[in-house]
DNA sequence: AACATTTGCAACCGCGTGCTG
DNA sequence: ACAGCACGCGGTTGCAAATGT
């Protein structure tokens, strides 16, 4: 245990803070409070609820575990292959990307990028470095991230000159995670369709 | 079996932003 | 306009478990 360094917590410092894993019996004291409650203001969770934790380390606690809905582990192929998407049209953004994935953390998708994705990716260009004179199929991940970055010209050109209509594309309504729960490709292959050429080329 | 190294994930930290008085 | 507070984000760290030697 030790005291909490952080500015948030700096006005009640002189008390102790936990630090480090919750215990079953805390989750349980925070649940139970938001419960009822509900999940605002996060010192006076961590105080009321007879937490001796930091209303920050609360907040994280409840939305990377204890929140409803939370999926965990076994990440599939499609939503692997979503996250490589998006993260090579937004890049470090996690919480963008997780708002795009139902059930899952931003923690949880840059704990998995760090730890699997940056490393295949990794693998790859080496791979690609080493045999620079074949030119091997490229797997689907590879044609969607051309593609994506067919896309992120295109919102380049749009901020320039004025959109060409039937290769307009809506940065908003791209960013716009208002339809949460469709869990479908729907969205993305949208944009993803508008240029067919991008596809093509990438296949050659 | 014992130790060293790597991996994966939960949690912490600092900073930026927005809101409120 | 300003200060203080609360929240959210992304980077980083700590540590247990898994794996290698």
């Amino acid at each position: 245990m030790a005291p909490c360094k952080n500015s948030e917590a700096s006005a009640n410092c002189k008390m102790v803070m936990n630090k480090g894993a919750w215990t079953v019996e805390e989750d349980r004291k925070l649940a139970d409070y938001i419960e009822v409650h509900g999940a605002k203001r996060w010192k006076t969770i961590a105080f009321k609820a007879g937490l001796k934790r930091c209303g920050k380390s609360c907040r994280l606690r409840w939305l990377n575990y204890l929140r409803p809905n939370i999926k965990r582990g076994n990440i599939s192929d499609e939503e692997e292959d979503l996250i490589l998407r998006l993260h090579k049209l937004l890049g470090n953004r996690w919480s963008l990307i997780a708002g795009r994935l139902p059930g899952r953390t931003d923690n949880e998708i840059k704990n998995y990028w760090n730890s699997h994705l940056s490393k295949k990716i990794n693998k790859k260009e080496k791979a690609s470095d080493e045999s620079p004179s074949t030119q091997p199929q490229k797997s689907i991940t590879e044609k969607t991230c051309d593609a994506v970055a067919a896309v992120e010209e295109m919102v380049e050109e749009g901020s320039k000159e004025e959109a060409i209509p039937e290769r307009s594309f809506d940065v908003n309504q791209f960013l716009d995670f208002s339809m949460e729960g469709t869990y479908d490709l729907e969205w993305l292959n949208k944009f993803l369709q508008l240029d067919e050429d991008a596809w093509l080329a990438a296949d050659n």
